[in-house]
RNA sequence: GGCCCUGUAGCUCAACUGAAUAGAGCACUUGACUACGGAUCAAGAGGUUUUAGGUUUGAAUCCUAACAGGGUCACCA
């Protein structure tokens, strides 16, 4: 990574450290330098309370003794100014100079992929067959996608994975009640989004099991005994059973019920902006996994109980006992889990593996991980787990039995819907064809769901209101598209651009502190693709913009006094935009040049 | 009940992983268009960071406890 800040802050860091020794004859570790806030002035500030303490001087001496120091002993610093024991340390315009030059780079803030080392894998999406995709789904494709994006963005190749449960009770049950009451229904004869189709039956069956058990209540029987005796669920286990038998009609009805639902999947993924390099089924992985069961009876890591049944037990790390193999030698999640983990590690040449799965899991994968770690894999400790909270609606969580579930088809159509709306009062997009107009709407909508979801910490829950939905001013996804629009208006009026004279040029304050901002770029991206944080990128985005707005209406660009001011500001408008646009291209964000 | 996660402005979210007077947006009040695009900018009001202790020169952040909310404790996935 090219970090511009790098330089500048060693070279005063490593000043400090050089006049402590002077000053003091103490050697102390490269110190740590902050950003200064923003109500006092300086670019950087040391905090001296930690050697002023073992040398037994005022904090403030102490730093009026080290900042003297600094004025002389490094070329980026101009001066400085000490508050209560900060030292916050102005930059020279020789530090502005280097910073500018470190921007003007083509692929700036983007490392080129290393297509000869191992790749990072990202597993995301994992949907269920049985019904469309909804709101939870989409913050986890999101977080997958743009996590893709940033990992790749810092030189790593990607491969993005999903693995879909289309096998068990569940799409039995939305095949059964097709059977039943479908009549022959298809996508085509209907003209029904094949998952939105059979989600529909997956409902109809739920309703028509209740009815039963019901009934079956009402003759004296308690509910436990209507669950287990209602007819539907009776013939629905059977089905499951002639499904693992192979039974030919079972089979055939369950693939053509799961390729509806594959292209509906497809159709939203397209949507949303989202691609895989591979899918894994679990109706073929789930018979991975009992090789390692055997290996680990081998090891010893694994024991067998009396009725055939294999476990771990993991109460000597805080943990319990837990279940690997059934008695009847079948797999359960755990040993699914484990056998695609191995094979996707002989599948790929990868050196790491994030799950991209709901906090709902964490103790499975803290079990999987540890499982694999005592399984002996070398890799098993570069497995993460991106942890997301659930997205709760405002009078609580997502209940589809309760039918209380935004669909994610129906929310990026009123996104778009909201996002013509507007732009029509607006009425800036005139002589715009009718297409590109219709692009520009779902490229602002989806921008304002997306940014709305990204910006938003992953581990945390939070709090999706469909009423008021999502805004578009403010801290949002459209404030920054117009942002970039404007600045690409900016650049349009502005024609032929005269070189920049970054030397000799005497900097506003404004200016400086988007040069600051801008030069913070490679340094977020790589911290938010370590952390597997979108919102990082998200927020310094929204900073950036802020910074630069601030500076577009107090300053004149086109109209500035002195011809190197037109140049620089134009240079630095052009910087921003292309930031702007870069940093929201990784949350899979597009930003127009009109709107 | 055991274990895990989370409590920040009326609402939705930040806070560089221990620093200065806890920041934004929405909503509310007010100001700025003879314009480089007002989906903007500038300002005001809004907080004992759930509570009580502790560690530290310094705590929203670390520790302990209480309270509140959520998750999880299946031979379901």
């Amino acid at each position: 990574m090219n970090d511009p800040l790098k330089s500048v802050e060693g070279s005063i860091a490593s000043a400090i450290q050089s006049a402590v020794q002077a000053e003091f004859g103490i050697s102390i570790e490269l110190p740590v330098l902050q950003f200064t806030r923003r109500e006092f002035s300086g670019t950087y500030t040391w905090v001296s309370f930690g050697l002023a303490k073992t040398v037994g001087i005022p904090p403030d001496d102490v730093g009026q003794i080290i900042g003297k120091q600094l004025i002389d002993s490094c070329q980026f610093v101009k001066n400085f100014n000490i508050v209560k024991g900060f030292l916050n340390v102005e930059l020279a315009d020789e530090a502005w100079v280097n910073l500018w030059n470190a921007l003007q780079v083509d692929s700036y803030g983007v490392s080129p992929v290393r297509e000869d080392e191992p790749a990072s894998m990202v597993e995301y999406s994992s949907p269920n067959t049985n019904k469309p995709l909804h709101l939870g789904h989409v913050r986890n494709n999101l977080l997958g996608h743009s996590v893709s994006e940033l990992i790749r963005a810092t030189g790593k190749k990607v491969i993005k994975v999903q693995i879909i449960n289309d096998r068990g009770i569940h799409i039995c049950k939305s095949m059964l009640a097709w059977k039943k009451f479908g009549a022959g229904e298809t996508p085509e004869s209907s003209g029904k989004k094949g998952d939105h189709l059979v989600g529909k039956y997956y409902v109809a069956f739920d309703r028509a099991y209740r009815e039963e058990m019901a009934a079956l209540v009402a003759t004296g029987r308690t509910e436990e005994q209507a669950k287990a005796e209602a007819p539907l669920m009776r013939e629905a286990q059977e089905m499951l059973r002639l499904w693992e038998e192979g039974d030919t009609a079972v089979m055939n009805l369950w693939r053509t019920m799961n390729q509806w639902v594959y292209a509906g999947f497809e159709a939203t993924y397209r949507r949303l902006g989202v691609s895989f390099d591979k899918n894994y089924y679990e109706s073929e992985t789930y018979v991975l996994g009992k090789q390692d069961v055997e290996r680990g009876l081998e090891l010893g890591v694994f024991y067998r109980k009396d009725d055939g049944s294999v476990w771990i037990d993991l109460r000597p790390d805080g943990l319990d006992e837990k279940v690997v193999l059934r008695s009847d030698g079948t797999s359960v999640y755990m040993t699914q889990d484990l056998g695609t983990a191995v094979q996707r590690f002989l599948d790929f040449n990868i050196d790491g593996l994030t799950y991209v799965v709901g906090n709902e899991q964490d103790y499975h994968f803290k079990v999987l991980f540890l499982i694999l770690k005592k399984l002996g894999y070398s890799w098993a400790h570069q497995l993460v787990h991106l942890s997301y909270g659930m997205v709760d609606l405002p009078n609580g969580r997502m209940k589809s039995r309760e039918g209380s579930v935004v669909d994610a088809d129906d929310l990026l159509s009123e996104m778009e819907t909201t996002a013509a709306q507007l732009s029509e009062e607006l009425g800036k997009l005139e002589g715009m064809p009718e297409a590109d107009k219709a692009a520009l709407y779902r490229t602002l909508g989806h921008g304002a769901l997306k940014y709305f979801i990204l910006k938003v910490d992953p581990t945390k829950r939070m709090v999706f209101n469909p009423e008021e939905s999502v805004d578009f001013n403010g801290n949002t996804g459209p404030f920054l598209q117009y942002t970039h629009a404007r600045i690409a208006s900016l650049l349009r009026k502005a024609g032929e651009r005269q070189p920049v004279a970054a030397a000799g040029y005497a900097w506003d304050p404004r200016e400086t502190e988007v040069v600051f901002q801008l030069a913070q770029f490679p340094r977020t991206v790589q911290q938010a693709a370590d952390a597997r944080n979108p919102a990082a990128v998200a927020n310094y985005v929204y900073e950036l913009v802020k910074s630069f707005n601030g500076l577009y209406q107090n300053l004149s660009i086109l109209n500035a006094d002195q011809p190197e001011q037109v140049a620089l500001r134009l240079a630095l408008a052009e910087r921003v935009g292309y930031v702007v646009r870069t940093g929201l291209g990784f949350l899979g964000i597009t930003a127009p040049d009109r709107m």
